[in-house]
This record gives structure tokens, C-alpha cells and sequence, in this order.
DNA sequence: GTGGCCACTGAAAACGTTTTCAGTATTTGT
DNA sequence: ACAAATACTGAAAACGTTTTCAGTGGCCAC
């Protein structure tokens, strides 16, 4: 039926080692693997690599595991992810889990019986938290979201400073009753959100935050109830794009004038958000510094398994538009 | 070091063959299935998708082949078709080919070398063209673009009425002078273009179509240019999402104002369509629906292989917003 | 009581490679 | 010129499963 390994040694007048050796980098003459790169392209033969993968031990697969690729950020870093993988001769597995410890526990599993080499991941915070090294047989570098110190690999953004920014930022241009709007799954909303809270306290305003399930349609809802309640903020923090996407929803359902009854700030410099009126301030993550830091630390990792912990912490790069413009002509400097 | 089914196998007192069994669906006493079941848990055995794969001959692996995960079309339907294969306990591998014959060949010879079970493919013209069944040993699924009819299965929408839905809708607003800008690499951007000319000659007006890489720079630097010359259109009809954006940003940096000065009107009803001002009107392709059909298409050709070749043509949904507002009182009824 | 069937089980082969091991021919060192 | 190292090669083992094949024992029908 499908042409083997032995086909090709049969066509060339070798053993079944030579013809591998001759595809791979084992010694052999020039004649003979000229005579086989000859048979290779006379019988069409093409490895098999799940034979391949079983007797080298070595499966030249790593996973990729996301809370969902719809989210342009996770699209972004995947993109990211998977060119470094292709360039070095490894597949990628992606995996979605919407957020679900359950089936991030399902696909880890997975990624087990796989035998990947490596694994990229964006947990939960319940998962990051109780996801010890020992129990895995791969090495994980957590991506956007870390553990506790010392267990894993990481590389994530300086979210609290990202989102003292923002702050900072609002603050500057007068506004004052600043609320903020944050994932509830995951260790970098938290982070954002401790942030928020400490550049609020600094600047001696009360904090007023959030949790919402990092999606749109959510953030939407929430946005619009607090909008509609008295004492509603007059500036928004928002931890993620779609979570900002959905503060943008609101305030058009509420009718309310951005920046003017409401300036928003949030994460991802996502393609749109310039081209809305007015402009989104964000912070521009660098997803694919990210994507790419990730692999380098899981090939690292892999070529020195013993080395110690390492976190890469990357900076945001705040994009400053329409939607945080002064709200009054900031007379209040005194 | 690792536990392998003979560790589970001596552990529960059975031979290798009877775990096999216990774990898949052989046929076992239950008294041994339990007592597999809890050797198992014992050595915290997890399977060998490697091995498994090798002696089964089933790799129970789809490829899904796309121009660039990052665009929003086949981000959202390689979700649905990955939610679908994790469904039916299959794994996905991901391509992005960025429209490049070469990569697509690359990856198709891939997908050779994974013993894949079936390939979900959006292919460029070139390759559509020349992709024939019989140099490839698994089915394979065109989806968004297709190949010469009676090749392989595909689904697809129906695009040259979606163009021509588009061009009605603009005639009907009153425009004349009606544009269109469409991607160079894929079918379905020529299918679009034919039916756009079709709808323009039915309507007894000029059409004026250009082709461009399809992404959002390569549209944007053509819009912008077009938009700078005498006799520039009125209206612009873009064949997808990216260069929908690419034309947007143009009419802004041009400043002209939309509808007003440029109407338009294009493909994929993405989540910020309508956050921009004005609300671009755009033809909704049922995303999920492509994925979940392509992977439909592929399990019935796995059990049929010998069936007729199949194409599924899902039309798109009119999502009409002021991008296309009527330019003058629509006075010449006439 | 015996033949036949059924349900289950284990030994061993098989999947398609890579890798080990042992060997041969050739080259190098002295 | 000879020992030793080098460069290459093939036979066979190994990777961890599933599947085939050949039972074994129990049960039913006669």
C-alpha cells in the first residue's frame, strides 16, 4: 500500500538504516545517499512520523493552551507561537479552554499522552495555582498569566505598572471617579487590577473595581448596570480588549458621550480600536515578543532542564487617543 | 521510567492485550476491566498517542490549512472546526500559509508525512487549481475557496450574490460611481469581483475592480491611491474584512467622509463593524457554520469515500448600516 | 455425555521507523 | 608494514501499542 522505509532501501540496494541515516544526519557516503535521495523521489516516499516519533522518543510537538483563540491577543501570540515552532521543526497542538479548569485539566492530560515536548500556557488562576512540576512529565512555560514564583517558566507584562499608567494617565487629565473593570479568571486580571487599586490609593482617590468574566458580552452587561446606577464612574479601566469592547457597548447603550460622561482605558491595541471615535487609549501589549519569548524559554528550558526559574516580565506601551481626553479644562492643579 | 501498558498489565495480573482491551472496547469480564481500571489509576498510566497511532493506523489528526489565523474569518472558523475534532477525539494541526503556494505545498507535504485522517484546506487559485485527489493519499475539504468543480468536497458561500447584494444595495442608496477592491490569491475574491461586474452591468454602470493582496496595508496603500485620483468612486465594494479596514482607514486618511463622500459596503460582520461611526454595512458569513459543515463534510467522505463530490453553498446575511446611507434624497426615480 | 458455540484471554506478530551493535574496508600513525 | 583509528554499512533490536491467532473453559442443545 504506502510506501515504507524498506521500499526505498529495496529501490536503492541498502539497508533500512542506511536510507534513514542518508534522510537524517547519520554518516554516510556521498554515492549511497545519492542512490537513496534517487529511490526517495523514484517511490514518492514520505516518513511516517508517528513511527518516527515512537522509536525516537522524541515527538517534536508542543502544546499550546489558551482560554480562547477568538481573543485577538491569544490570536496574536499563537500566530507567534506556531511560526517559531514550524521554523524549528515542530508542530503545534491548540488547545481552547474557555476558561474551564476542567477542561484545562482535559487537555493537559492530553498534552501526556501526546508526550509533547513542552507545553505554552495561559491558565487559570485555580489551575496556575496547583499545577506542580512534579505531576507533568514536560516542561510549561506559563504565557500572559503566571503561577507561583519558582514553579514554572513565565513571561507576562508588567501589568501592575501597565495599569498604574492608565491611571495615572486619567488622573492627569482630571478625572477623578475612576472604576475599573476586571477578569475574574486569571492572575494578570488580578495583577491589573492591584495596580489600579494602588495608583488609585496613591493618588488619594477611592478605588472602585470590578470582576466580570473576560468576554464581551458580560463586560457589556456589567457596564451598562453600573452605568446606570448613581455615583456611576466618570473613567473606566478596562483589564483586556474584549472586556474594553464591552465598556464601549455600554456607554453607547447608556448614551453617554465618551470621554465626555465617560473616558475609557483599557488593554490591547487591538486593529480597531483607532479607527472608533474617538480613539481607545490602551496599553499595546507586545504579543508577538510574547509568542516568541515563550518558545525561547521552552527551548531553554529543554536544553537545560535543571536551570532555575526564570521570569520574563515584558512592558506595555501606552497608546494615548480620544478616549481619556480631559474632561473639564483641569482647572483643580491646586 | 515512563509506565507503559506492560507495567499496567503486570500489575493487574492480565496480559497486555486484555489492558488494550479494557481500555478501548474489546471485549472484557468486568471483573478484569476493574481490575485494569484500578492498575491503571495505580501506575498512573496515560497511553501512548504515538504508539497507538503507528499500530493503529489512524491517526485520528486533521490539518486545518488557512491564508493567516489573524484574520477574524478564519480565526473564528478554526474554533468551530476545532471544537468540532476535539468533540469526536480528533486533534487539529494549524497552518498558517499566508497565501503562498510554497508554504501550501510545504504543509500539504506535511500533512503526507502525519498520516493525516483528512485535510480542511482555504486554498490560493494556484493551488485550488492544480490539487488533484489522486497525488494526495487523504480526503480533503476546500473551504471558503474552491477548486475546479468535481475535485474535492467544499464549502462555500455564495459570493457572487453576496457581491451582487451588495451592489444593489448601493445602487438602490443611489450610487453610481461604484468600485471594488478585491483580494488577488483567492477564488473567492474573483467569484465576488464577477458578481460584482455581473450586478454593475445589470444596473447598466461602468464596474471598475482592482485587485490586491488581501490585507489590510496592501488595501489600504491601493484605496488611498484610487482615492486620490480624478473620477474617484463613489462607493467601494471590499471583499473582505481586512480589506474593508484597509479602505476605512483610507477614507480617513483621505478625509473623506463615510458615507458621505464614500459609501461603504464589504464582507465579514467582525465585532467592531459596528462600533465604528458609521456602522459599516457588510455581508455576515455564518463562520461557525463553515467550520462545522467542512468538518461534517470530511467524516461523511471518511465513511463514504467513494461518494460524489459534494459542494455546500451557505449564503450570507445583508447586515446593513450607514456606510451605504443614501448619498442625495434619491430623486431620480425615474 | 458430547459437539458446538460463545465469551473471554494471552502469546506473539505487527505497525514503520531509529538506534545499537558488530562488522568491513579504508585510512592514519609510527 | 602493521596496529589502531576512522568511516561507513547492514542485521537486528527496540519503541509502546493494537490486533491476530489460537486457545481455554463454560454452557447449551441434542
Amino acid at each position: 500500500m504506502s510506501v515504507g522505509i524498506r521500499d526505498v532501501a529495496r529501490a536503492a540496494g541498502v539497508s533500512t538504516a542506511t536510507v534513514s541515516r542518508a534522510l537524517g544526519r547519520g554518516p554516510v557516503s556521498d554515492a549511497l545517499r545519492e542512490q537513496v535521495e534517487a529511490a526517495v523521489r523514484a517511490t514518492g516516499y514520505r516518513p511516517n512520523l508517528s513511527a518516527r516519533r515512537l522509536r525516537s522518543q522524541s515527538t517534536q510537538t508542543i502544546g499550546l493552551i489558551v482560554a480562547d483563540i477568538r481573543n485577538p491577543f491569544f490570536t496574536a501570540v499563537s500566530r507567534a507561537v506556531e511560526d517559531a515552532a514550524y521554523q524549528a521543526g515542530m508542530r503545534v497542538i491548540l488547545c481552547n479552554t474557555d476558561e474551564d479548569p476542567t477542561r484545562e485539566a482535559m487537555y493537559l492530560r492530553l498534552m501526556q499522552e501526546e508526550r509533547v515536548t513542552g507545553v505554552i500556557f495561559a491558565p487559570t488562576r485555580a489551575t496556575a495555582k496547583e499545577l506542580r512540576a512534579a505531576e507533568i512529565d514536560f516542561p510549561v512555560v506559563f504565557i500572559d498569566r503566571a503561577g507561583p514564583p519558582g514553579a514554572h517558566d513565565s513571561v507576562v507584562l508588567d501589568n501592575a505598572a501597565a495599569a498604574a499608567a492608565l491611571v495615572d494617565h486619567l488622573v492627569e487629565q482630571g478625572f477623578r471617579r475612576i472604576g475599573g473593570l476586571f477578569g475574574s479568571t486569571s492572575s494578570t486580571a488580578q495583577e491589573r487590577r492591584a495596580g489600579y487599586e494602588a495608583a488609585m490609593a496613591r493618588h488619594g482617590l477611592a478605588p472602585a473595581g470590578r470582576a466580570v468574566l473576560p468576554n464581551a458580552a458580560a463586560a457589556e452587561a456589567e457596564a451598562t448596570r453600573w452605568l446606570g446606577e448613581p455615583g456611576r464612574p466618570e473613567a473606566l479601566v478596562l483589564s483586556n480588549g474584549l472586556i474594553l469592547m464591552g465598556a464601549l457597548r455600554a456607554a453607547r447603550a447608556r448614551a453617554l458621550p465618551v470621554p465626555g460622561a465617560l473616558a475609557l482605558a483599557g488593554f490591547d491595541n487591538e486593529p480597531w480600536t483607532d479607527l472608533v471615535d474617538p480613539g481607545l487609549t490602551v496599553i499595546e501589549q507586545p504579543v508577538a515578543e510574547i509568542g516568541a519569548q515563550a518558545m525561547r524559554l521552552l527551548f531553554d528550558r529543554l536544553k537545560a532542564p535543571d536551570q532555575p526559574v526564570r521570569k520574563v516580565v515584558l512592558s506595555g506601551r501606552p497608546v494615548l487617543r480620544g478616549s481619556t481626553r480631559r474632561a473639564s479644562p483641569g482647572p483643580d492643579r491646586a
